[in-house]
DNA sequence: CTCAACCCATATGTTTTCGGTATGCCAATG
DNA sequence: CATTGGCATACCGAAAACATATGGGTTGAG
């Protein structure tokens, strides 16, 4: 069954003369008649009563008339579908973040991602920081929203911007006080350290910045999010260095305050599979830049 | 878009692999792969990821996945039903009768119809003897139950049955009292005459025993069909000659007698177009017999 | 580290099928 | 009887599909 004889066929119906549905086709008369009497003989019953006048459907042939501009349209809608897909009109996304980022970047980035690709069905998933690479790897995202970026030869990386380290301590803290804290005042103060996944703990940027400033912090508690880090910090187990972004975030008692002499930030990435050839990627990370040009 | 390409395509989605899919379509590898490429060249997207495990759908792919295989699905489905109206098993069956013959007829008729051709839909109209040629040829019907069968050179007959003809009166007529009316009784007595539409009156058949039995009666209504005319009946306006089987239909007040030494008969017939192919004719015709059997 | 296995892609020749042109047949029309 | 209109058939050249043979990449075992 070719969906060719199919087209035809359906074009004989509608203009009920093989000659007339030549001319549509812009094809001669006998390869058509010679289509339409293959298509009976492959259902194995006449489909058109052929009259003087032309031709006119059999109850077969209308039953099949019936499925078979079905079949058609839904041939084409399926192909219309995935170029539709491809070009990023339609299909869907799966968006992961990180906790911090989301009180930052989300409430620009999904307004804007709306309006850019209407079509598109998006879902959201919280990464966490030991889990992002393998949900990006296995496809179950398909664009990440990272602090600091993935390394790894199969993840392609777009900086997107960057956070500068702010001291988070409770706000009943002396240190509060001050506008904005010299690096030589946390020496010796417990630090509750996050993970920062570049498996070495000691090459995270918050360790490099301690440790150019030649400080030394006691660990108290290592933790896996944000969250967790400002919880403690509000319970007085220590002080936590984190992006600044992370404050819009944070319960009432705790305050943010910059490092004097600390430039270090922290970048802002997209990340996604090198080999992933959605077109979606590149208005993702357009919207995201956008959404986070202002920070 | 050809069904074929479809075809492989939905298999290689299916198998997640060429080799596999090229097995079960028992067909060798390289001609699938390239037919594979042909269709993604068609959408302008490439449909798979290429592993080194086999092939994986690609978002554009699921999205022409879906539709495709409703496509074949309904492309195979218009086939079929198109083989099974062809062979009789579905479709539509428009069955036309003549009044006379409703009571008599459909009620032994319709089940038996059901019973044998249960995926077809039966609809049925009433013909009158004017317009029941115009309706087989334009073909809104397809099959008339005709009394008598009707001569036309693109209609074939099926003679199934014939009828006697007997004499209907009032209940209070004299010749009520006898159990057979002799013909010579009718002489001089006025007839409901009924056009049979062998066009010219005399021809008919009532016309001809009248004639061969060398009895006139002169005519003092002509109606249209056989409800008219026991109407006028029994409104004391004439005798009327009918076949036997108006009896059933007929009003109380009216009563049918045999004519003694008349022994013709009018035919009961299935008539259809010379051209009809429909394969549900034989079966309404051994239906048809059957019903008229016990008459 | 090399080798075999696996799987997809490409190349080439043969066969099938399709579309075009020319023509025949039939019925309706004048 | 000739003409017209419409579908069917015959034949030929072109395009497409399939099969066989082969290349290249990755995986996994010895």
């Amino acid at each position: 069954m070719d969906l060719r004889r199919l087209r035809y066929f359906v074009a004989v119906a509608e203009a009920r003369s093989v000659g007339k549905a030549a001319e549509r086709l812009r094809m001669a008369q006998p390869p058509l008649s010679v289509q339409i009497r293959k298509l009976e003989a492959e259902i194995g019953a006449p489909l058109f009563r052929r009259g003087t006048r032309g031709m006119d459907l059999t109850e077969a042939g209308q039953a099949l008339l019936a499925r078979a501009s079905e079949a058609l349209a839904l041939a084409a809608d399926g192909a219309e579908a995935a170029r539709a897909v491809a070009a990023g009109k339609r299909g869907r996304l799966s968006v992961g973040y990180m906790f911090v980022l989301a009180n930052a970047v989300l409430p620009r980035l999904i307004p804007e991602l709306r309006r850019s690709i209407p079509g598109v069905d998006l879902d959201f998933a919280e990464l966490s920081a030991s889990t992002r690479e393998a949900r990006l790897l296995d496809r179950s995202v398909t664009v990440a929203l990272c602090m600091p970026a993935i390394h790894h030869p199969e993840i392609q990386v777009a900086r997107i911007g960057a956070e500068p380290f702010m001291l988070a301590m409770p706000i009943r803290s002396p240190l509060a006080r001050l506008g904005a804290v010299p690096m030589a005042k946390l020496q010796g103060r417990p630090l509750i350290a996050l993970p920062w996944p570049d498996h070495d703990p000691a090459s995270s940027a918050v360790a490099a910045l301690l440790r150019r400033h030649q400080i030394v912090m006691p660990i108290a508690s290592r933790v896996e999010t944000v969250h967790s880090a400002m919880s403690l910090v509000l319970a007085g187990e220590g002080l936590a260095i984190l992006p600044a972004c992370a404050q819009l975030g944070a319960p009432r008692g705790i305050v943010f305050r910059p490092l004097r002499d600390a430039t270090d930030s922290i970048d802002i990435a997209v990340c996604w599979r090198r080999d992933s050839q959605s077109p979606l990627i590149r208005t993702f990370l357009k919207c995201a830049e956008k959404a986070v040009a202002p920070l």
